[in-house]
DNA sequence: TCGGACATTGCCCGGCCGGCCGATGCCTGC
DNA sequence: GCAGGCATCGGCCGGCCGGGCAATGTCCGA
């Protein structure tokens, strides 16, 4: 590792990018070419600044961290995204992930742990906060454990979380009412809620938008 | 303003105390005397180190910032304590304000206008945040101009965005089962919503805890 | 190939939810 | 004092919700 770890860093919260950069700034081995504020600036910044890694945050206004990732990489495939993310949004490790991240990081990290998986980003090894990276297990691991939601109980409890009704939801999915309630009790089940506003509440909570 | 203001900051987040502290200690006239992660470490830490301004996030885990800005009022009333927050605890400004913070800033603010609110607030003055302060004058001006809820309507929700069935809160407040749900009729067209689902969802994006 | 998870739907039913009409007592501002 | 908002309740009712029991076809891994 001769060369200094070129860094881009993408968060909306001007606080947080401030941390990251005196945090990252103060390291000898770093160095931040750009802290940006959306993910339109992160793709073109990017491309510019062809930096190693990009911290990226997830939950942003206007493009978010997991559709600036999908497009940042389709366009330069090398670069190394590492996402910084809060607990809440704890679903959406998968989703990350699958858009071509190469680790997670939870907000909430301390600072060593931070600068640990950037350079293990750097570096192509995969940081995965503790909690996050059990997610990432239970939801690779065997078959799906016996909780964990399946596809299209996703696409019914994302309805939900929006507030639709069964009625609503089986004409948006195409499918019969009855099928609909079957989801809902499977789902109830899995995540452990009694009703579908406690199945809501939890969605919401777990960042399934 | 002959001597700095001396400054204690309060949020669970590593990386906003990193950034924070930064910030103020960036400028000749603050002084960060500390950076604490917690209420109750709040609490203390202000009785020993004795700061001109306390910044105070809202949501964090344990004692929140609402309840340590109370309990640290009361045995310290003339410390200023400025709640930084975001702007999804938008509903929460009007508790923040009762519970004695002296103003309201908003995590998405810009640098300067952090500065320059920590520094009005030192001077005695409120520093809000645009729309905080938005929000404040609609909650204050007039009587209710017709949306807002009632403070009992506002025990119905919480127990509501907390996944309880009717009966449950009827039994919890004390009240007959037709009552809470007179007020639940009304939450919906205060709030503009269909049914306790959506409701449910409304207080929990609005840091309706 | 066979078991098992998944997606789909039907019928039935008790219970919860939300709306409509009406009623009472209490405050508060005009 | 009187209008108007608020909190409290009742009856009634149609509709939505969630559970139990049962069935079908598909797909996939052992």
């Amino acid at each position: 590792m001769a060369a200094t770890i070129r860094l881009v860093i993408v968060d909306d919260h001007p606080l947080v990018r401030r941390g990251l950069c005196e945090l990252f700034g103060g390291e000898d081995d770093f160095e931040v070419l750009e802290a940006v504020g959306d993910g339109q600036q992160a793709v073109s910044t990017v491309l510019e600044r062809q930096p190693d890694v990009v911290l990226m945050d997830i939950s942003m206004p206007g493009m978010d961290g997991i559709e600036a990732t999908r497009r940042l990489l389709a366009v330069r495939p090398e670069t190394r995204v590492v996402v910084l993310t809060s607990f809440a949004d704890h679903e959406r490790v998968m989703e990350a992930l699958d858009s071509g991240a190469i680790g997670y990081i939870l907000k909430e990290a301390e600072s060593d742990e931070l600068l640990r998986g950037v350079r293990a980003a750097a570096a192509g090894d995969s940081p995965l906060s503790p909690r996050a990276a059990r997610a990432v297990l239970t939801a690779r691991r065997g078959r799906r454990p016996f909780d964990e939601l399946t596809s299209r109980e996703l696409d019914v409890l994302k309805l939900v979380a929006r507030g639709l009704s069964n009625k609503q939801i089986a004409w948006r999915l195409a499918i019969s009412e009855k099928t609909v309630k079957a989801h809902m009790t499977s789902i109830f089940g899995r995540i452990g809620v009694a009703d579908r506003t406690q199945a809501a509440l939890w969605a919401q909570r777990h960042g399934v938008v």
